[in-house]
DNA sequence: TCCACTAACTTGCATAATGAAAGTTAGTGG
DNA sequence: CCACTAACTTTCATTATGCAAGTTAGTGGA
């Protein structure tokens, strides 16, 4: 939970998990993705201790992938929803979804993406966004960008990186 | 890090979870795609507790993500390096990668990936295989699959999820 | 032979995070 | 007035983590 003072928090890797990298919250955006909101809600589904349950929500809140919002003054009672950022994060749960179904499906799947026009299963790969070619296929390297401080650009200089 | 015995873990996010769920664990994948194999390489990379690494080592070995090997005998010397399992997590890393750049470079990217043959940059967006259309902009529902059980199917039934 | 040095750990101890259970706050409904 | 709800907070025990030091099995040099 704490933040790590150190270099590699440069890279755009570790800066995501600063903000989802403990082990409640990707599975808290998950649940809102599901269509779940509210305290009790995220509670019953993830059996996760209630002030570790809080801490998570208002760290999301903090992050501005979740907004918490009043649903009703009188009680007053509120709901946690995804923010344009928290949808974003969209791609990166339905990776870990493909990659679990991929390598730990051993008694078949339990989930399973359909096109809800065609009901035809669907397999979310990467591809370039300009060119549609499967990125697996292609050889695409990590470079430094123009906010890479020196010791960054001297990790990412010689090997086949990524 | 202790296994949640609990119902969600038929979902193949939590599945993927509960192998790189913990702070570090990502952090070291990332460390080997970008080529680092060797205990002492990842130490001095993430500035991580060595008892920790150790852990965590361990467990993406049990997970089979990394294989750890001896690439010397006298002295006894290993290198841990990333097996099919673990090299097939790169599109998770590389939709981390992505987000962090999107939602978190405020003063500009520090890493950016581009294609080694043409030198152009890639943006990597989430694709179906089979019709290369971006999912974004498909209407994709998660389904329960074959092998799901009561609770999961109920909790995927009625809303419009994912 | 002795000494310094390396990689890859393990151990001991203090601190930080987490979970379980109980308590709190601001209400409603009977 | 009493039971009940949602959304928490507090307390305390357990667990995980970080830090520093020690260990193991070697090499290379004086």
């Amino acid at each position: 939970m704490e933040r790590k003072s150190f270099g590699h928090m440069q890279c755009p890797i570790a800066r995501s998990l600063e903000h989802v990298g403990e082990w409640w919250s990707i599975l808290i955006l998950r649940d809102a993705f599901y269509g779940l909101s509210r305290f009790d809600e995220f509670q019953a589904s993830l059996g996760v201790a209630t002030n570790t349950l809080s801490r998570r929500l208002a760290a999301l809140v903090e992050a501005g992938l979740l907004e918490k919002r009043p649903y009703m003054q009188r009680p007053p009672r509120y709901e946690y929803v995804l923010t344009d950022r928290g949808r974003d994060f969209r791609p990166v749960l339905l990776s870990l979804l493909a990659w679990g179904n991929r390598q730990f499906a051993t008694e078949g799947r339990s989930v399973e993406l359909i096109d809800r026009e065609s009901g035809e299963a669907v397999e979310p790969i990467l591809c370039d966004r300009a060119t549609g070619r499967p990125i697996a296929e292609m050889r695409v390297r990590a470079v430094p960008g123009p906010a890479a401080d020196e010791r960054l650009r001297r990790r990412l200089s010689d090997p086949p990186v990524l």
